[in-house]
DNA sequence: CAATCGTCCTGCGGGC
DNA sequence: TGCCCGCAGGACGATT
């Protein structure tokens, strides 16, 4: 499942392959994951296009098409990007494909088809909510301990859903919560509005560490994500807690729990996580 | 009104 | 061994 350092992975391969690359034909094999404008209507207005500058906003990957029209992806579980030089044949569960001028080819997949694509201009982006009220980016030099203080401040609930929830900071999903709430010695069902002043500065800290981690090796291939090359992830030996169920904790050795905590499988250290 | 539940979907793994 | 049930999950909408 991508999160923000496995979008950030895919948007710096596309930086590299795919920045300037003129589409000469758009094949929609399944137009589910579309959802603005009509499939047709994306076709045509893709074809002849460049892909330009190519941003990120928590997990939404955003390609430039023109001053107002934006590419916008959202992988959610099981969508990949995978980049083709030359005519290699289509991968599992293809749904677009942009062919590119020179022969090169983007293509969009999906296993179990919660991906979403649209192509807006900035001034509809209140037509995708969650896009609309977004909160701020964790690794943005403003996003400073101040911040953090301050966006916890009338906060309440389980930390760890607070830290998923993306109206309050983007791009934080099911295993880079769990890994920032491990190293942060925090329980995840410990309440936000009692995190004591040591404890959010630890967890603003280890958050952005691992984030930051995960980046530098690629991100971490925990159900299928690959990045635009088709290529695991390095960082998953790196995981502390996520998947560690009944193994011994890497800093106690206390076994490793699994817990529902808000209909998502949680890991933690019972001894060591307080 | 905030928290929880069901929904979408398919592959895979645990259990018998 | 092989099959089948149920789990996995991001985000939204419905429900309590």
């Amino acid at each position: 499942m991508p999160e923000l350092p496995e979008v950030e992975t895919i948007r710096q391969d596309m930086l590299k392959k795919v920045k300037g690359k003129k589409i000469c034909k758009v094949e929609v094999k399944n137009e589910k994951p579309i959802h603005i404008p009509a499939p047709s209507q994306f076709v045509k207005k893709l074809e002849g296009k460049v892909f330009r500058d190519i941003f990120r906003r928590g997990k939404y990957l955003i390609v430039q098409i023109n001053s107002t029209e934006n590419l916008i992806f959202h992988l959610r579980l099981t969508g990949r990007l995978i980049f083709s030089p030359r005519g290699e044949r289509n991968p599992e569960y293809t749904r677009i494909i942009f062919n590119f001028e020179d022969k090169s080819r983007l293509f969009f997949t999906d296993i179990r088809g919660f991906a979403d694509v649209y192509l807006i201009s900035e001034r509809e982006w209140g037509e995708i909510p969650s896009l609309q009220s977004i909160g701020p980016e964790p690794l943005d030099p403003d996003f400073t301990l101040n911040e953090f203080e301050n966006l916890l401040k009338g906060k309440k609930g389980k930390i760890k859903l607070l830290l998923m929830d993306q109206s309050f900071i983007a791009g934080i999903g099911n295993i880079y919560s769990q890994e920032a709430l491990f190293r942060a010695r925090i329980h995840p069902e410990r309440n936000s509005s009692q995190l004591k002043k040591e404890e959010i500065k630890s967890l603003y800290e280890n958050l952005l560490s691992v984030l930051r981690e995960a980046i530098s090796y690629r991100g971490s291939s925990v159900d299928t994500y690959v990045n635009l090359q088709g290529e695991k992830g390095e960082f998953e030996p790196y995981l502390q807690v996520y998947g560690r169920k009944g193994k011994s904790c890497k800093r106690c050795a206390n076994p490793i729990v699994k817990k529902k905590i808000g209909g998502r499988g949680t890991y933690f250290c019972s001894k060591c996580q307080k």
